[in-house]
DNA sequence: TGCAGTGTACTATGATTCCTAGTACAGTTA
DNA sequence: TAACTGTACTAGGAATCATAGTACACTGCA
């Protein structure tokens, strides 16, 4: 369900953040489904409970998830409307990307095929390794 | 000429890095040119003369530049065809972005606006800061 | 009521990376 | 020779991340 790389300059709380709002944006995860416990996450994934308690603590703040003291920490049932903000870094990023790739020769082409395949691949429906 | 940003999670030396490799790829740094000197453009920059000579060490090494003691650095005559290994990197990263788009429901449209605008901006000449 | 589980908070520490500072040496060029 | 160049090295500060350990408050259930 999570694939993370230690090695990765990007934090593993950081990918835990963003691994959890994409499967919650993609309704993956429904609202008010119960999260795994901070200790039991952090078992599974042989990590520092304090690290996933950053990563939970992160994802309240933006209003993904809530937590209960002595109950657990739960999706939100409403999505917060914080992705605008999100839709524009993602733009940025890509423009950056974008222009390297074209830079490097990658043709216009080759990036609309890009975007078809990503997108079949989505809309295919996504495969996660998940109980039935 | 070269816009660093020193609170960025990628480090200076290799975002020096990126921004020789792309003006040599874009021809706007020719072969054979010289570059600023290690403590020239340190001082320019106002960063220590160690992250220039890191950043260099680093073109050096992947075929962009080569330097000479007591001479200086100059740009490559062939550019290095390490490209495709870059070009992968650059697919590769541009899949997950794009992936993450469209999930926040940026539609393929205005992916592909995007796209035309870089294009548009990168074929009506580079402009730089640059002595006449 | 007691216990096990939950979130939460805090301090301390190790590890890593980046950057800086300073010094030194070797080569080139005018 | 003098001033420039690249190169190499040690040392240290600063920041971030992850871990370890402890403690407390709350919930749910037997």
């Amino acid at each position: 369900m999570f694939e993370l790389d230690v090695r990765s300059r990007k934090p593993i709380y950081e990918q835990l953040v963003e691994r959890l709002k994409e499967l919650i944006i993609t309704e993956v995860l429904t609202a008010d489904e119960q999260l795994p416990s901070v200790r039991t996450l952090a078992h599974q994934l042989t990590i520092n409970p304090n690290t996933i308690q950053k990563a939970y603590r992160e994802l309240e703040s933006q209003g993904y998830i809530y937590s209960i003291k002595g109950k657990g920490s739960f999706v939100s049932a409403a999505t917060p409307n914080l992705n605008s903000e999100k839709i524009e870094k993602v733009k940025n990023e890509l423009s950056k990307l974008l222009s390297e790739a074209l830079y490097l020769g990658i043709t216009k082409n080759e990036l609309y095929k890009l975007i078809q395949e990503i997108e079949a691949a989505i809309g295919g429906g996504i495969e996660d390794d998940q109980n039935p």
